[in-house]
DNA sequence: TTAAGTGCAAAATCTTTGCAAATGT
DNA sequence: ACATTTGCAAAGATTTTGCACTTAA
């Protein structure tokens, strides 16, 4: 069985095609990728609505993680280990290429540091960086 | 002349009810505004499609800036000075409270720590923090 | 006076929902 | 067999565009 059958049978998923090649893609991709995108990848093999329901239902059990980028719009990648259903393990660093808009989830230790005016409380921390990317540069 | 109209003129804008209206309410407000909060507080006085060039209008001169919420939704708050027509100084914290959802653009110092892989180049960061805010509190 | 701003209608995006047909276990 | 998943159509939500009317300078 490959790895994202596995992946779906761990998380109690049913192993239909679509949930398969999504992951394979998202597996596959170096950074994180949108729902057009995976759209024009898997056009004839899945409906719209059916990416977006896949996406949502991976996200959910804490298989991928939803990026937001610069723009508002939803990007796609596979979560690191560490995440489950109901808690995504996010604090990594997300690069955001200013020229191809690729957004990389980098796995790198970050260190920050700053005081919070007084009665505000922090849950968590998102960093993340613009800037040119190994393949533009 | 209020302090709105003086930042519209200048900018080279014309000093119009609505513009005037939109900065009064962002310069009123602690928290970043959505474009419905704003449409509802100006429901009668303005259509939502002004609202939208209105904002789109003071963020190109600099006037504004927008933040992606964690939805994905754009939020508008007054820039601080530093931001001209082509760059935005938007280097400070952005803190979302769980609860209201308000963003509050705390210009607070941040000194963060991260080496990026070989070949990116970093231009600019952003720092999203998730949390509870004071009002909330 | 006249270039810029506004309102309304309509379109363009992106995302979700309802329901019947198809599919995995 | 049966609950889940999928596809299609339709609706929602957010944002943009076109064009005639209005307004600030």
């Amino acid at each position: 069985m490959g790895r994202s059958a596995e992946i779906l049978q761990s998380h109690g998923l049913k192993k239909t095609g679509i949930r398969i090649k999504v992951i394979e893609m998202l597996d596959k991709m170096p950074y994180a990728v949108s729902q057009p995108e995976l759209e024009s990848h898997l056009s004839d093999e899945a409906d719209r609505v059916t990416i977006y329901r896949t996406l949502n239902t991976l996200e959910e059990k804490g298989i991928v993680h939803k990026v937001i980028d610069r723009e508002g719009l939803s990007r796609f990648a596979m979560c690191s280990s560490g995440c489950s259903e109901h808690k995504h393990h996010d604090e990594h660093l997300h690069f955001q290429c200013t020229r191809c808009s690729n957004i990389y989830c980098l796995s790198i230790p970050v260190e920050a540091q700053f005081n919070l005016p007084q009665g505000f409380e922090i849950h968590q921390m998102r960093i993340y960086v613009d800037g040119i990317c190994k393949t533009c540069n």
